[in-house]
DNA sequence: AACATTCCCGAGCAAAACTGTCAATTAAAG
DNA sequence: CTTTAATTGACAGTTTTGCTCGGGAATGTT
């Protein structure tokens, strides 16, 4: 009952993204260096967050991802749905697969509403909420005002 | 977030063990053939529900497997344990790596709640619970009041 | 125009996890 | 002593995960 590395990073990398003071853009390499990602599985990330309209990209020097929308607006069950993973706890929630032989199982009706539960809570959780929460840590601790980052 | 077959197919054979009338031993032959589940992966787990204290065996011929305590006291997040699935949506929650580099990361405490929503909502679930369910689905339904099965 | 920076895209790949199978053994009932 | 059924451990096929690699295209800087 895993999330993959692909939401955890997802997720991280969207309030990275956030945290950027001014809304500039951020370039992949900076998160990657921030967060420890690879590169180049991070774009692979960005490429899939970008065609759900989640960030907008800026090519050339200087450039990098800008959330596409306001913090508050963008909730975790998306970035987890753009990723492509799903929130699903078993397939036949999804009609992907039927769920045991011919009559409805009995467990079905508990899956269906156990993935219901984890999209409600993830559904109801921002990139702004999460940048709060950072924020509030940081404060008190030893803050680097410059770049936004712990020192 | 797939929970695996595993626990998918633990939960469904402990109903199928309590719906057998009177309480004798149920073989894994027929749960197999009951709920079409491989019979020696059917071995594997009702070896750790076992170990758990969630299931007793009867050895020899009539034997099988009974539960081993009374329905409604044992929930779900139990059996899903036992097979060994982690409920803990990210590794980071179970303290078997570190979170990020260092610091706590943004993201654990959410992760954290979601574990604890999950779990809750599975303990909340017993096998009595699923039990009912079945039984009123059939009732109404082309029922076989001998083996307490659809025919 | 040359160059550096950054996003963009597709293929490939090793390790791990998942979902089983197989063979041999032990225990109990009739 | 034969049959039924649990018990155990090793192993094998497939899928998923978590990346790497190699090249390209857009954009800004000098």
């Amino acid at each position: 009952m895993r999330l993959s590395t692909k939401a955890l990073y997802a997720v991280r990398a969207m309030v990275c993204l956030n945290l950027q003071k001014g809304g500039e853009p951020v370039s992949i390499r900076e998160i990657s260096a921030r967060e420890r990602i690879s590169l180049t599985y991070l774009e692979q990330l960005f490429a899939k967050l970008r065609r759900s309209d989640l960030v907008r990209s800026v090519r050339g020097p200087g450039g990098g991802y800008v959330l596409a929308r306001p913090a508050a607006e963008i909730a975790l069950d998306a970035i987890i749905d753009s990723v492509e993973e799903t929130l699903a706890p078993a397939s036949c929630v999804e009609q992907k697969e039927p769920c045991c032989h011919g009559e409805q199982c009995v467990t079905h009706q508990v899956w269906l509403e156990l993935g219901e539960r984890i999209r409600d809570f993830l559904a109801s959780i921002s990139i702004e909420d999460l940048s709060r929460d950072a924020l509030e840590r940081r404060r008190g601790d030893l803050l680097n005002p410059e770049t936004g980052e712990l020192s």
